[in-house]
DNA sequence: CGGCGGCTGTCACCCCACTGTCACCTACGG
DNA sequence: CCGTAGGTGACAGTGGGGTGACAGCCGCCG
C-alpha cells in the first residue's frame, strides 16, 4: 500500500513516516503543497494523508487537484481545529475522510486502512464523456481538470444523462429518475435545470437537444 | 477482436503487430493518419491503438474523426510525455483510454481487452445501407463518417425506408408509419420530406423512386 | 428572530426549426 | 402530344425549446 504524507511540521511528518512504515506501508513524504503535487504527478498513491494548513499551496487546493486529477487516490485530511462545520467543508472538497488534530495514531492507521479497502472509486472512471468525469459515490464532477460546483438536482440530472451513454433521455424520463413520482407532467423545471447545467458545463457543449426525444450527452 | 494499430515508427508498429496477433487479435496496421482513416472507412474495428504524434494527419485529428464517425470503435491513445494534464487532453478528444510511452506490453494488451469489453455503446448499428448508418436508439444517423442533422420526421422516414431493406415503401405506408392515423390522404408532405432527406443525404443518391410503388433505399 | 444567500420551480416571452401547403415545373409512358 | 406522377422552391403557422426574471423555501449565521 502506497501512502503519501503531506505535512509541513517536520517532527510530525517524520514520526508519521516511521510509524506508518512500521505498519507495513510504503510511505513518501512531502513537506509542502507543491512538493505533494509533484509526487502525485509521477506516482500512484492509494491514500494521501493531507494536512490542511500548508505553507504555499494550501491543503484545500491540493485536495481539489487530487480529486480533479483522477489519480484514484483517497484523501484523508488532517486539520487543526475540528468543528463539524469544517469537517463538512473538507468533505465538500472531495476528501474521503477527515481527522482532527490531535489524533490517536492507531485511529489514523485504522482510517488509512479503511480508505485503502474502499473499492478504489476511480479505477473504473465511473462515468465519463469526453473530458467530463463524474463520480456518483463521491458526488464529484470534473471537467477538463476543473471541479464543477453542481447543485444536487443538477448532479442527478447529469448522472442520468451520462448513464444513458449517448442515448437521448426524455424530460419525462428525467422527471421520473430525478424528481420523485409525484411529478407534475407540465413542469418546466427540467428545461431550467438543463439550462443551468449547460452554463456550468461550459464550452464546448456536451448536452445536445434531440427534438421531440430529449437530451443527449456526447462530445459531438 | 479487430484492432487497428496506427503508428509511424515502423519498428514499434511491427512489434505491436506480431505481439497482438500472438494474443489472438486480428491486427491491421496503418503507418500514418490518412492511411488510418482509409482503413476506418472500410472496416469496423473494436479498438484503435493510436499514436498521438503522427506525420501528416495528426493523431488528435484522427481521434476526432473516429469519434465523430460513430463507428463504435474504442480509441486507445499512445503518447510520449504522460503528464496528468495531457491525459485529460487526450480524453477530451474522445479517446477512451490513454497510455504514455514507454509502456509495458502486457498492460497494453490488458487495456485493449478492457476497452473491447466495454458495452460498446454503438454495438448494434442497427440499420445500415452502404455508407449510411442509423441508430434508432441513439437517434444518430451517419453517412460516410459525417453525422447527419435530421429532423424528427426525416429521421422516422429514413428509419422506415431502412427497415424495409431495399423494398419500396409507398407514400401511404409512410404516412401510416410515421404520421399518426389521422392522416390526410391527399397531403403532399411525404414528397417534401423525401426531398429534404435526399438533400441531407447528399451524393451518391440512396433514395430511389419506384414509379407507382413508392421509394426504395439502396446503393444502386 | 430576522436577514441573507443558494437552490428550485414557475412564468412570460422570444425565436426559429420544423412542417405542411401550394403553385409550378419536369419527366416519363402511352 | 397529352396526362399523370413525381420533383422543386417558396412561404406561413406552429410549437418545441431557450432565456431571463422572479418568488418561495430553507439552512445558516449574526
Amino acid at each position: 500500500m502506497r501512502v503519501l504524507v503531506v505535512e509541513d511540521f517536520v517532527v510530525l511528518a517524520r514520526s508519521l513516516d516511521t510509524g506508518l512504515r512500521r505498519e507495513g506501508m510504503a510511505v513518501d513524504l512531502a513537506l509542502d503543497g507543491s512538493e505533494a503535487l509533484e509526487r502525485l504527478a509521477s506516482t500512484r498513491y492509494d491514500v494521501v494523508v493531507l494536512d490542511r494548513d500548508l505553507p504555499g499551496v494550501h491543503g484545500d487546493e491540493v485536495c481539489r487537484r487530487i480529486v480533479a486529477g483522477d489519480s484514484g487516490s483517497r484523501v484523508l485530511m488532517l486539520t487543526a481545529a475540528g468543528t463539524v462545520r469544517q469537517r463538512v467543508d473538507g468533505l465538500g472538497l472531495g476528501a474521503d475522510d477527515y481527522l482532527p488534530k490531535p489524533f490517536d495514531f492507531d485511529e489514523l492507521v485504522a482510517r488509512i486502512r479503511a480508505l485503502a479497502r474502499r473499492p478504489s472509486a476511480a479505477l473504473p472512471p465511473v462515468l465519463e464523456c469526453g473530458d467530463l468525469r463524474l463520480d456518483p459515490a463521491r458526488r464529484v464532477a470534473v471537467r477538463g481538470g476543473n471541479r464543477l460546483d453542481l447543485s444536487p438536482k443538477e448532479f442527478a440530472v447529469l448522472e442520468c444523462l451520462l448513464g444513458a451513454a449517448g442515448r437521448p433521455v426524455s424530460a419525462e424520463d428525467l422527471l421520473e429518475g430525478v424528481w420523485d413520482e409525484a411529478a407534475d407532467p407540465f413542469t418546466t423545471t427540467v428545461k431550467t435545470t438543463i439550462r443551468r447545467l449547460r452554463v456550468k458545463l461550459g464550452d464546448p457543449p456536451l448536452i445536445h437537444t434531440v427534438r421531440e426525444a430529449g437530451y443527449r450527452i456526447g462530445v459531438a
